[in-house]
DNA sequence: TACCAGGGCCTTT
DNA sequence: AAAGGCCATGGT
């Protein structure tokens, strides 16, 4: 499987602005220019370059979908730059994408992402992984299948200090592993209902199910409210987030999130 | 509708 | 040492 290399500059296509985001928990920088990280039970790596990203570890198509490298841009951000605070934020992380992930691990890592930071969230998904998902080549473990985690009860997860998320995690690994929600039918269903039947599983409100949609089912219309994005809405959108970017307001978001979080000068109350 | 606990860890006071 | 906060939610 030979690296696939894409054309770019940092400004198109910035690996730390992608992943340094919140929206993933399986990377890990590695060197200067260089992460690694587990996708698709893949040990994945990617590298930055002046004038390229260099992705491995994957086909080149799982590849592509993930990066959601299909995706133009450079239209979007001329696009989100009509607006003056968004065009900042597009300015301060302007090499940031989303990423197109799977849809259990997705789910099952917004469900712990509840009340928490990421540092401690990342902890949490290795450490289950490593107790409970498949050992795969190159030193990684997948991420545990609904069927496994459907079989544990909450004190088989007390080692991973997910605290009160941990018996949510069994709930949607029970729901999904009996059929009761299907996740690729979900994937199908018009935005309201998807968001309906994932709101069924305990753990599951707006903000996590929006999180899911966003980022395992690559629902760009999905927009996750959490503090941050509450502050940038009351600072910078006190009449509401212009309705022209609904397609792709999770995109919209994911900069705002970034500008929001690391950016000194935006100065947010 | 409006609190408030639940778990744990990190930061601030 | 104590309080506050964290990419929220369910229960009362």
């Amino acid at each position: 499987m030979k690296p696939l290399i894409i054309p770019c500059r940092p400004n198109d296509f910035d690996l730390e602005a992608t992943f340094e985001t919140g929206q993933c928990f399986r990377w890990e920088k590695t060197g200067k220019n260089r992460w690694e990280g587990v996708a698709f039970g893949r040990r994945l790596s990617a590298e930055q370059r002046e004038d390229a990203v260099v992705l491995g570890g994957a086909p080149e198509d799982a590849l592509i979908s993930y990066f959601d490298l299909n995706r133009n841009y450079a239209a979007l951000k001329k696009q989100f730059s009509q607006d003056p605070a968004l065009r900042k934020a597009v300015e301060f992380a302007p090499g940031l994408r989303l990423l197109k992930q799977d849809p259990w691990e997705t789910l099952c890592s917004f469900i712990l992402s509840q009340n928490n930071n990421i540092p401690r969230i990342k902890g949490i998904v290795a450490k289950l992984c490593e107790a409970f998902g498949d050992s795969m080549p190159g030193g990684v473990w997948a991420f545990p299948s609904a069927q496994r985690l459907a079989q544990l009860d909450e004190s088989a997860l007390a080692p991973l200090r997910a605290g009160y998320r941990a018996a949510y995690l069994i709930d949607a690994a029970q729901k999904t592993a009996s059929g009761e929600i299907c996740l690729d039918r979900i994937a199908a269903m018009p935005l309201d209902e998807a968001r309906a039947v994932l709101k069924k599983i305990k753990g599951v409100g707006p903000k996590v199910a929006e999180c899911a949609l966003l980022y395992g089912f690559g629902r760009a219309e999905c927009f996750p409210v959490d503090v941050w994005i509450r502050r940038v809405l009351s600072c910078l959108y006190p009449g509401g987030f212009p309705q022209k970017f609904a397609p792709v307001a999770g995109i919209a978001q994911q900069y705002l999130f970034s500008y929001a979080r690391l950016c000194p000068e935006a100065k947010l109350a």
